[in-house]
DNA sequence: AACCAGGACGTGA
DNA sequence: TCACGTCATGGT
């Protein structure tokens, strides 16, 4: 194979990745992720993605305790379905303010009560200690946005969580992978099904030309069209929407 | 009733 | 490095 034809490839891979973003917009729209905020019943929001608490509107978080939010719903979120997250988070705003000392304190004096709150998100006495950890290092951090390497020292916090604080609580370009975007991807054969993390993560920022908005909803945009037909083996079979952007095999 | 959820960590090869 | 078991709970 020539370098022409291998670079004639790389920027179909390249317009791909951005098509496909194009394609679950249109299908889907604004996803409106993060901060939840659906406490305020005055302003009642659907739960889950379509069409969710703020589409389209991406001047969020407003203030440290959205941040402080999305970073704590960044952790309840692990391998746990969204809906029960929601709910810890609506039992969480009863009982703390959103802010590292508030969490610290409330959990330190109170940690049956405060693991009761959160039970609804699995992985209780787990992510109770992961809560305490983050806590303790925003409180060190004060204001200052955290390095990607600080995050991942911090024990509960991996790859993919790191990502998910970095680029919605603190609005930087990091790309978050998760096993729907592996699934999707890998299907569709742009990577494969074994590729680690960084790998994958590296195959979007580096083809996939969007600001943090974008970032934003491309993920959000991933999970809303993986649901729906990425969630039962064999995965992909009725993804008609994405079905042109299969790479062709030679 | 098994399987999945917007994963991370510890262990052993 | 990498595969595997574990961690908890709720919904389908």
């Amino acid at each position: 194979m020539t370098t022409k034809d291998n670079s004639l490839i790389l920027a179909n891979v390249q317009d791909n990745v951005n098509l496909i973003y194009e394609k679950l917009l249109e299908t889907y729209s604004y996803q409106g992720w993060w901060p939840f905020l659906s406490w305020d019943s005055t302003n009642p929001r659907k739960s889950g993605a379509i069409n969710g608490y703020h589409p389209g509107d991406y001047d969020f978080p407003k203030n440290n305790f959205q941040k402080f939010e999305i970073v704590i719903g960044s952790i309840l979120t692990q391998n746990t379905a969204w809906t029960s997250v929601e709910e810890a988070l609506k039992n969480l705003n009863k009982l703390i303010e959103f802010t590292p000392e508030s969490l610290l304190d409330y959990s330190n004096n109170h940690e049956e009560e405060f693991k009761d709150a959160i039970r609804c998100a699995g992985f209780v006495n787990q992510k109770t200690n992961y809560l305490k950890n983050i806590s303790n290092f925003y409180i060190d951090i004060e204001d200052k946005i955290p390095s990607r390497d600080e995050l991942l020292k911090i024990k509960g916090i991996g790859n993919e969580t790191a990502d998910s604080i970095l680029l919605f609580a603190h609005k930087q370009k990091e790309f978050k992978v998760d096993a729907y975007t592996k699934r999707i991807f890998s299907y569709l054969g742009y990577i494969n099904e074994k590729d680690n993390y960084m790998t994958i993560k590296q195959f979007f920022q580096n083809n996939f030309s969007g600001d943090v908005s974008m970032f934003q909803e491309y993920h959000a945009l991933i999970v809303e069209h993986a649901k729906r037909y990425y969630t039962k083996k064999p995965y992909g079979l009725n993804d008609k929407t994405l079905n042109d952007f299969k790479v062709k095999k030679l």
